[in-house]
DNA sequence: ACGTGTTAGTAACTCGTGTTACTATTATTA
DNA sequence: TAATAATAGTAACACGAGTTACTAACACGT
C-alpha cells in the first residue's frame, strides 16, 4: 500500500556517497569542501527518490519544531461571534509560512492551562495566545521561565510580549466623530463583559472623549454586550426605555450593534435621522447594514501576520524590546452616523 | 534561561531503574511485569521532575505525528466571506483532541498541491482538505497510494471519503419553500462562480425543484455570486433589471444575499411584500438582517466534527466504506419570504 | 538436587537526522 | 624530496523515545 518514504540513508546508497554528505550537501552547510560532481549526484538521487527529509529525526536533533502554536480562548460563542478572528489566524499562518514554520491550532474553552503542555512536550516553539485570560498567573510565570509567547490583546500590568490595537484610542476617536456631529447624549454598548480588558479600554476612550467634549459621563449610558446581535438588542431596549434625549450610542462591536440597531428600528425609530449609531470591527457586512454602519476598521489579519512575526522574531533569539506593537485602527463614516438636528 | 526538561533518562535516575522500565510503566503496557512499589517510585520521579515525554522522539520511533492537517484551498476573500469556516475549524480541532491530536493549520491560496509535503515529511499523518479543486489530480493519485485525506465538500466523479451536505437537496428544499409560496418566477444567485461544485449542485437543486412545481427553468434566471455582498448586489441589479414578474430570488449564500437585498432595497422594492428572498448557510447574523433572511442551516461544527473522526477513524485503521458522509441541513423560515399576492 | 516457571527488570537495538572529529588523498611549497 | 596545506569525504556519536530479546533471582514440585 503505502511505499516507505526515502530516507537519507537511500539518497546516500543511490549517490554511492556516505550520509554525512547528502546531509551537507542537501542543508547546503557553509564551509564544506564537497565536489560539483557529487552535489549533483546527490541532488538527482534525492529529487530520483522523491527524497523529504523527516521531520520528526529532525527536530529530534535540533531541539526545534519549527511550528508555532496558535492557541485561542476564547469561549465557542465569543469565536463565533468574532468575525475577524479568521483574518488573525490567516495573518498568523502566512507570518509562520514565510519562515518555514508551521502552525498548530488550539482551541481550549476549559482546561485553560493545558498549552504549557505543547511547548513542553515540545510540539511547538511557541505560543501565540488569542484571548488572554487575566487570572492566569500561570502564563506569567511561563514567560519569565523563558517560554515565547506573544499576545493577541493585552494583559494589563504584565510586560509579556503582545499585539494589540488601541481600544482606548480607537473608542475615543469614533466617540468624538460622534461628538462633533453635534451628539451630548451619547451611550454605549460594550463588545463583552465589562470584566474583559478590551471593553474596559473601550469605555475608558469612550468616557475620555466625552471628557474631552465636555460631557460628563454617566455609568447609567453604559450598558454590557456579550458577543451576541441578542445581548446588543437587548441592551438596546432597555437604553432606550431608560435615557431620555439618547441620540447617539456606540456599539463597541459590529455584531453586538446589528441587534442594537434592531432593537432601534423595532422601536419605531429610525437610524440616523432619531438615533446615529457607531460600531467597531468593520466586520465585512458592516458596510451591509441597514443603514451601513459607521465603525472602525481593525486591521485583523495584520494584528496576526505581527503576532507570527514578533514570536518567530522571539524564536530566532532576537532580543526585543517588549514594548507591545500598537496597530491603528481606521474610521469608516457611513450613513449610520448623521450630524443632529437640534430639534430633538 | 529556560531550564532543560526532563527526560526519560532523568526519571529513570531519580527513580533508580532503567530508561526501560520508565517507558513500560508510564505507557502502561500489559503483559510486562513490574512491581507496584517501583511503579510508585516512578511515577512519584515523574510528576516530581514534571516529566513530559518528547514528541518528536516519540513520533520518531512510532513513525506517527498525532497531527491532523486541516488544509484551506479557497480564496483569500472566499475565506473571509465563509462565516461557517470558524466553526467547521473548530469542529476539526474539537475531533482531533477528543484522541489526542493536534492540527495543524495551513492556508494554501497558490502553490495548491504542496500539502502533499506535509505528509511526506511526517508533519501530519493525515489531511482534511477543504475547498478541494476538480483540477487537481495530485490529489487523486496521493489517495490510491494510500495516503490518508477526507474531503470536506466532494470532489464529483472520485470515490474519496468526503464530508459534505447534500448541496442539491437543500437548494431544491428551500426553492420548493418559495414555490409553496406561490411564486413562480424565481431567480437564483450564486454563491460561487459556476464552475465550483459547490454552486453546480444549489442550481441543480434550484432547477429540480422547479421542475417539481411544473416551471421549465430559464438560463437567463441565473446569476453567479462570487462570496461576496458586492457580487450579489451587482447581479440583483441585473437580475431586476432584465426579468420581469420576477417575484422571489434564491441567493445561495447568505453574504451575497445581504448585497442582493441592498439592490433589492435601492431598487424601491420591498421584502417580501414585492420580492421574497431566501439565502443559504443561516451565518450568525442571518437572523439580523433587514428582514431577517430566510435560509438554510448548515450544520458546520458537526461537518468539521465529523470530517476530523472520520480522517482518524482512517488512521486508526479501520476499513470504511466510501461513501461520502452527508450532513442534514434545515431549513429556517424567516420574514424575507411571503407567500405571493396574485397582484404582482 | 534438579529442572521448570514465574517475577522483575535490563541491555541493546531502532527510528532519521544533524554534527563533530577525524582520515585519506592530492596539490603546493621550501 | 620532504614537509605542509588544501580538498573531499566519512565514521561515530547525539537527540529521546519505544520495543525486542534476554537474564538474574527466586519459588515450586518431584
Amino acid at each position: 500500500m503505502n511505499k516507505k518514504r526515502a530516507t537519507s540513508q537511500d539518497v546516500a546508497r543511490l549517490a554511492g556517497v556516505s550520509r554525512t554528505t547528502v546531509s551537507f550537501v542537501l542543508n547546503n552547510i557553509q564551509g564544506v569542501k564537497i565536489s560539483e560532481a557529487t552535489r549533483a549526484k546527490i541532488h538527482n538521487a534525492a529529487r530520483e527518490l522523491n527524497y523529504l527529509p523527516n521531520v520528526s529525526g529532525r527536530k529530534l536533533v535540533s531541539g526545534k519544531s519549527n511550528t508555532i502554536g496558535l492557541v485561542l480562548l476564547q469561549s465557542f460563542v465569543q469565536v463565533q461571534a468574532d468575525a475577524n478572528l479568521i483574518n488573525v489566524m490567516l495573518g498568523v499562518e502566512k507570518a509562520a509560512s514565510e519562515f518555514g514554520y508551521h502552525v498548530l491550532l488550539k482551541h481550549l474553552e476549559k482546561n485553560v492551562s493545558s498549552y504549557t503542555h505543547l511547548i513542553r512536550e515540545n510540539s511547538v516553539d511557541g505560543i501565540i495566545l488569542s484571548g488572554p485570560r487575566k487570572d492566569d498567573e500561570n502564563l506569567i510565570r511561563m514567560y519569565h521561565e523563558g517560554f515565547p509567547v506573544v499576545l493577541m490583546g493585552q494583559l494589563p500590568g504584565s510586560d509579556l510580549p503582545s499585539v494589540d490595537i488601541d481600544n482606548q484610542k480607537a473608542a475615543a476617536e469614533i466617540v468624538s466623530h460622534l461628538i462633533s456631529l453635534n451628539h451630548r447624549h451619547i451611550a454605549m454598548i460594550t463588545n463583552a463583559p465589562i470584566e474583559f480588558t478590551s471593553a474596559q479600554q473601550r469605555i475608558s476612550g469612550y468616557q475620555e472623549a466625552l471628557r474631552a467634549g465636555g460631557i460628563e459621563p454617566d455609568p447609567a449610558y453604559i450598558k454590557a454586550g456579550n458577543y451576541t446581535p441578542e445581548s446588543g438588542r437587548l441592551a438596546m431596549k432597555v437604553l432606550l426605555e431608560t435615557i431620555p434625549h439618547l441620540s447617539a450610542v456606540f456599539i463597541a462591536s459590529d455584531v453586538v450593534a446589528i441587534g442594537a440597531i434592531q432593537a432601534i428600528t423595532d422601536a419605531g425609530l429610525r437610524i440616523p435621522q432619531d438615533i446615529s449609531v457607531a460600531g467597531f470591527d468593520d466586520i465585512p457586512l458592516a458596510g451591509y447594514f441597514t443603514p451601513p454602519l459607521t465603525t472602525m476598521r481593525l486591521p485583523s489579519s495584520e494584528l496576526g501576520f505581527a503576532a507570527g512575526k514578533q514570536l518567530l522574531r522571539i524564536l530566532q533569539g532576537e532580543k526585543l524590546e517588549t514594548t507591545p506593537i500598537i496597530l491603528k485602527s481606521d474610521l469608516i463614516v457611513r450613513s449610520s452616523s448623521l450630524a443632529k438636528e437640534n430639534s430633538r
